[in-house]
DNA sequence: GATGAATGAGTATTCATTCAT
DNA sequence: TATGAATGAATACTCATTCAT
């Protein structure tokens, strides 16, 4: 039974590891319940043994392709304080890279097929959400730049939910557009995945710059 | 012959139509031909009389869909100089939040869906760009941060390509969001499209405060 | 009137030249009138104002094709005790294989298809058949076959009826051989049209011997 | 697993029974999946489990229809010197005749498409030929004739090759126009199949006399 | 007579899902 | 559990034909 219960696991690892494979390479609609199977070396029928049907199979990957991050996420508050406000911001962007990464050709998928991001909506509640909320990474962001103005390192005048939306921007547009750049075969130019710089130096620097608090004495100026 | 052309031309003008409102509620994917069809009111056959493919329908919609904005986005630099940074950051956001919300739902299948994304990638050329180029919304404003920072109105010390991809961003995330948003029915909470807030005073606050050159005298200051 | 009667009548004969071509080319079930009419440089719906039908601009072409050779046919007989009767053979080798030529492509569409089949024999009476018999070519030869029977240039004791089915059999069988023989795109080998060699002098040979009298005294023999 | 081969292989089966039907009766073109599947009792999709396409089902159809016979044909030169020559024409011609019949409304689909003729050449080499020659069953015809000239019981001054071609065009023609009669309705006269008479004795004895060696002494003669 | 835009029934093919083994 | 044959509804696309201009 053991060993009927970890051959069924690992049936069912395989066949989200290759789903993962297809949905990432093919996009949602295109993917195939047959080169799903095929990739993980099973019958297109087992598939329906352990997943109520495609949508469920997507959910699933999903999930397991953010797992963890939530936690990590969760705790970034705790890091007021610590370090540099930009130190923190650069650990954030790696954070928020690392789930984009992970996520953004799912996401893409979900965007662009309202009868999935429906069945997903659907099924949130249902399946191990560990926390996460979908549309709402800023939101431990913007506990930790309100931790950061009680302590003064971050100007007090800016609403924290539009800073961590700004904050959060970045490394979603640039994942976002990385998996897009993807997409293109790149006529020519660059055969390096085209699209938006990775946020680095510069762009830390302007965005810790523009949360900054204003110099002793002075105030914020004029814009 | 005016009237046939211009029956034809209304007749072209209803499929694009109709195919921009089904592509943005169903997604590309699942938008059928013969939705698109009797959404324009006319028969399925009559869509290949004016359009190659569904392919060919989608990329006509997508140029229309943005048509008019290179142009604007390429008279940027102009304006450096012009009133303020802050102002004129406010008003690219304006262009940038309107191409978004035109593309965004399109955009999303691209990305979702790499057969297409490479067709269009290999008729890009063929078709009337307009000057615009895809990934590249960030050139002009590169240019523009580049004419500003010899204007001395923002720091000389930061990559004006860094810099515009920061500024790009935001509303892209903004709109790449909303249009995720869009697709969750929003179970029970509220009706209104979730998301990123739109990158309001806050936000241009925060970049214009970022760009600003430092006081005088007073370097760059630790972070 | 008379200009305008002209008009017509160049668009119809290009209509026709057109579709003889696509027809060979393309094999009817293949051939589109979009096809035809475009090669016949017109409009598609012109087609319809010089035909009732696809099935009726093949019937008009089929017969077109066959035109005249029907009159030379029904003449052979005379032939009969003039030069040899190898030479006729040859003569007749000569008028059956034009006719092969020119009718085995269309005859081939004819033989795929039950429903244009079906639709020429229905159509046969009202159009101007000049005489010619489609499944009989045979008659006009039998004759002949006959009239030297008489003349005692041709073996008595062999059914003249039978006699002209396999004269006519070479050229038939050459003809379709090679109308099969060219859609074959003949890998590696020869680019020439493959198929039975044209009936040579062998042929006539065998056949002229196996149609000649027994020498005086000798009887036919064992075979 | 025995029984799911044996039903795969039941339905492999109907698929090429109702296929070869199908194709008979409507021609290759206006075949239509449905019917196909609907004569087998089957859905529609089941065809595309067992073939790629339309044109493999063609093909392995096509090959089944012959399958066997180009055996018999390769062991036709071992009849040399058995019996008499007209009675290995004979046979020949039974096996001929059965060969035209099978494939004769197959055939005619082949040379009405060039398309179908083109996949299926383009796929000859894949399927299992059994080394029979498409256009050519003259080759072994030719192989018997060398040999009966080496016993001389062929008159040694006719090319083989060309013989061949004149032996084996007489059942081809008439299957061919045999399988064309078939598709026309036979307009009042005569229900039976029109077309030339099967080669019969009369026939056998042309060929036979046509091919025998010159009585002792007496050569050729004029002709 | 000629046009060509519009039609809409028809076609091959795909694919998520079921179920007997 | 796993299989894979079978399903059948759905889909993009074709094409002979019509008809208003």
């Amino acid at each position: 039974m053991t060993a009927a219960r970890s051959r069924s696991a690992a049936t069912h690892q395989a066949l989200m590891d290759a789903a993962l494979r297809v949905f990432v390479q093919r996009g949602f609609a295109r993917a195939t319940t047959r080169e799903i199977a095929g990739a993980a070396g099973v019958a297109e029928g087992t598939i329906y043994r352990h997943f109520a049907d495609k949508h469920a199979l997507f959910r699933e990957v999903f999930f397991s392709a953010m797992a963890g991050m939530g936690e990590e996420l969760r705790r970034l508050p705790e890091r007021a304080g610590n370090g540099t406000v930009r130190g923190n911001l650069e650990y954030l962007f790696g954070l928020l890279g690392t789930l984009q990464e992970r996520t953004a050709p799912l996401m893409a998928s979900m965007s662009a097929d309202p009868e999935l991001a429906g069945s997903f909506a659907a099924h949130v509640a249902d399946d191990a959400l560990e926390g996460f909320e979908l549309s709402a990474p800023a939101a431990p962001v913007a506990a930790y730049i309100s931790a950061e103005q009680k302590l003064g390192r971050i100007r007090a005048d800016v609403d924290a939910g539009e800073a961590a939306a700004v904050v959060v921007a970045l490394p979603f547009a640039r994942g976002a557009e990385r998996a897009l750049g993807a997409r293109f075969p790149a006529r020519g130019s660059s055969p390096e995945p085209q699209g938006f710089p990775a946020p680095g130096a510069a762009a830390l620097d302007i965005l810790a710059r523009g949360l900054a608090p204003p110099p002793d004495g002075i105030p914020g100026g004029k814009l």
